[in-house]
DNA sequence: TATTGTTATACTCTATAACTATA
DNA sequence: TATAGTTATAGAGTATAACAATA
């Protein structure tokens, strides 16, 4: 089949390529039942700790009200507290459970071993570069 | 804000990128009114005409049923048609009109301004070695 | 039996708007 | 009046299963 101008073109390319990268993600992490969006979450909150649900905003590029249920599931799930902040009561401020940190460890493992297989398949060099070249893509 | 492994994880990053070229294709298409999977399916009909849905299927990864509506959509609109292949009629072999023709020569014209704005954003070589790097995520 | 296309359906992700409680 | 969070809702996008027509 002749791919035209879609051989070259990068946005064409950047949807299959992140449709792989999710659809193996959620491979490897079908034990530990976690999405990429509830990793990262996860990541941003034990890295900040005290965050509210607006701080992941931007980071993440999801929409406030979007962010609600994906706070709600983790803290159902028992790895992240939600408390009022006590100086601004409007503010949730948000960390991680013990549980939710365990998680976070074995997350880390589980996307080690998701990582080699890409740095097999891909190349680490070009894994690199390509890591370097996608930070260009920060929106404001 | 600290981003932990995240500044440095490429399935991270492959989703803002992919989101902010989907958004900015969308922006630069408003007035032509067409998706980037339908801007890729034309492409592809025009490159191989007499093609069928099944085809598409692969290059596009969308599964069969939903590319039914993708189809049925452009054949509204007048860009594609839809003919029982007369050798083996559970086929469907699909062609571009000259509306189609016309609306992909337009849709090329408006590519060609979202690629310059990109390379302004990013750089025509880093855009070119991004291309190279996401091929290689081609799944089987 | 197998294949092509199709319909039905459900689930996830995302977006807009309106609401609440606080400031 | 503005902000943080929340609820409601609708629209894409995607997936599985079952079906019709044809091979």
């Amino acid at each position: 089949m002749d791919m035209g101008i879609l051989i070259d073109t990068f946005g064409y390319l950047l949807r299959r390529a992140w449709r792989d990268a999710d659809r193996r993600f959620a491979h490897h992490f079908r034990t530990l039942d976690i999405s990429a969006v509830q990793f990262s979450v996860l990541e941003l909150i034990d890295r900040n700790p005290g965050c509210t649900p607006g701080d992941l905003v931007m980071p993440m590029g999801i929409t406030q009200n979007n962010m609600v249920g994906i706070i709600a599931d983790l803290v159902k799930r028992g790895f992240v507290t939600k408390k009022t902040d006590a100086h601004d009561r409007r503010a949730r401020k948000l960390s991680l459970t013990d549980e939710g940190a365990t998680m976070l460890s074995a997350a880390h493992a589980v996307h080690d071993l998701y990582l080699a297989e890409y740095a097999q398949r891909i190349g680490a060099g070009n894994l690199k570069d390509l890591v370097r070249l996608l930070r260009m893509f920060d929106r404001g």
